[in-house]
DNA sequence: CATGAATGAGCTTTCATTCAT
DNA sequence: CATGAATGAAAGCTCATTCAT
């Protein structure tokens, strides 16, 4: 990559993240193009030099987040971890990215029904690919009796909402640390699925 | 109260629950007070008459919400219950109160940081009134040795952040019923509390 | 029409008005709308109140223009004239309606490929209708032997271009009146018409 | 000239051609530098480079059409021909030139009040050269008794009407090519001007 | 009380133009 | 010479809010 090319990557990045962290604090429609360009110190036609709309950016926000995550569950897929500690592993990184470097989770959380169809429909078939994965553990985990009986769909919306929550509570000054909020939810969440005779 | 306060108290009630309704759908701001006049059959001018502000709806349904969230403490406060079943009671309700008849989940739940400081103070009041009732039953379990030492602050945390968000994808034609939903939940955020011993 | 109506009514039309003045003068783009508001002594968004969008205002105004047209061939279709005299009477209605209290005719004239297609159809649609009917005037007098034969379609192009390009540069100040000049057009462009028997 | 010089003349011609098409398809404000620079595979900066505003290529497009119109009577001025023949050879070389090879006529016909003055003082300076030339004939030909007694100023804003109209339907697909149209045209609008004896 | 009308502040977006490299 | 990047002025449009009737 020129030198060139590496700058506007930067500041296509930079950008995203601006716009990540506003719309988490005020919101979508709250957040302003005014504001964003105000705080990277650009002007506003600069950013629509890298961006094609508002919308655009906030899908880019959403895909980032996706993207993320997807590459999460790359990394445990193969882990050869048994079904609990494969959870846990997922439901920990899926804690610390979103709440590290970009503030993604807020997005994630309360916004994503102010994406214009042709963008949320590409979210939502990443976020299916993603739920699907964790599906995948909790059933795998059920058919060898160490998870019992418990209905998936809601199991994995139960734990989406916790997890994706915290990013409206954490603040860095408090007691725990982000890993240490990580551990305890992936202990606290996971649990309640595993079947008496494994406890 | 006199048949016309009566009316007027009707028609605020109205409102709100239109305007509970399209904030949940669309979000406060894509929510337009156009809109809702028009669900409502009433013109944007004559709405005015009943409310001070679009914010001030927002508050109200905030505000509303709260109310029935401690009304609900009320209820369980004298019951004598153990903290287990306490609090598994207050989740319950919890769930089946923001689900049911006005859709103040998705309002709760998404559009706090929207409300201008001199609302959201009253609201973060109510909060912590909620919450230090819920804290009180956790402390209490805890001191009982019915439940296990948490870090109560972050337990409260992560089951207010599961339940709430039950708003995004509940569907009335889904499997399970919105009382089973709130049963499993309660069993399931609660287990994780208890105390060796006493499983 | 109560007197509410009645005064929406009065300003719509002053809206169009001003609008199809200003499109002619400067152009459909040049014309903005903070300028017709501004000559109205309205509010940008009062003018809002009234119309929909911009293209609506210059799709209106092509529409008030090929509705008049259509009014003056149903002045024109029963009067038993013969065809050179009833091509005639269009051409001269034509010029003084484009002309006259509506600044329609560079309007018609310029800006028809500004209009996106869900309104150009319907324009398009009428224009068709009008030019069909002097079409048939056309024929009918070809086979009557009143007319040579011509390609008809040609003609018409012919006229109309002649016709609506008046606008252009008629002025009040010049020597001839809008009558005279409408007569004047209409001799001349059916002259060529006419078979060498007639004449 | 040095290769040089001749390489800029013909980029000069090149952008020259494909703004006057896009100017022609789209209108002025419409066709966007951005896309002028695109269909040359240039960039946008580049352009600037070889003009020196937007405004200067639309200028630049009217006075190509006025030089070459211009040139045009400087063919026919000395051939000796009598006035119809000399007016019909005009018409036609004006629909020729106007159509063929630069998209001109659209420009000339849509876009002078697009002029800013000190661009369209020199076009209208040349364009009175053209009409004065013309009217030249016209009177030329009432002296001699071949045409009747005419408005001058009108019948050439008439016959320029019509000619400059073709743009906007004629089409390659038609029955009749670009010369029988010219032919028709300058027949069908000699005819009226002659006196009643010449015919 | 109800309403049609008006307002203005604010938003997103476009685009001709400039300029450092 | 060419280009990517930046700029800023201006445009169209929306909407909560107000107010005379």
């Amino acid at each position: 990559m020129s030198y060139r090319e590496e700058r506007a990557a930067e500041r296509r990045l930079n950008i995203l993240k601006t716009a990540a962290r506003l719309f988490s604090e005020k919101g979508y429609h709250d957040a302003t193009l005014d504001e964003i360009a105000r705080e990277l110190k650009y002007t506003k036609g600069s950013i629509y030099y890298y961006i094609s709309s508002k919308q655009d950016l906030l899908f880019q926000c959403h895909d980032m987040a996706m993207n993320l995550l997807l590459e999460n569950i790359e990394k445990v897929r193969d882990s050869e971890l048994p079904p609990d500690a494969m959870l846990k592993e997922v439901i920990k990184e899926h804690i610390e990215t979103l709440m590290s470097e970009f503030n993604l989770v807020t997005v994630t959380l309360g916004s994503d029904y102010e994406l214009e169809d042709k963008y949320s429909d590409i979210i939502i078939k990443k976020r299916d690919l993603y739920e699907n994965f964790i599906a995948g553990i909790i059933r795998d985990g059920i058919s060898r009796r160490i998870f019992r009986e418990v209905p998936v769909k809601v199991v994995i919306n139960l734990i989406m909402g916790a997890a994706n929550w915290i990013g409206r509570w954490y603040s860095e000054e408090g007691p725990m640390s982000l890993q240490e909020i990580g551990q305890f939810y992936a202990d606290y969440l996971v649990t309640p699925l595993m079947s008496r005779n494994s406890a």
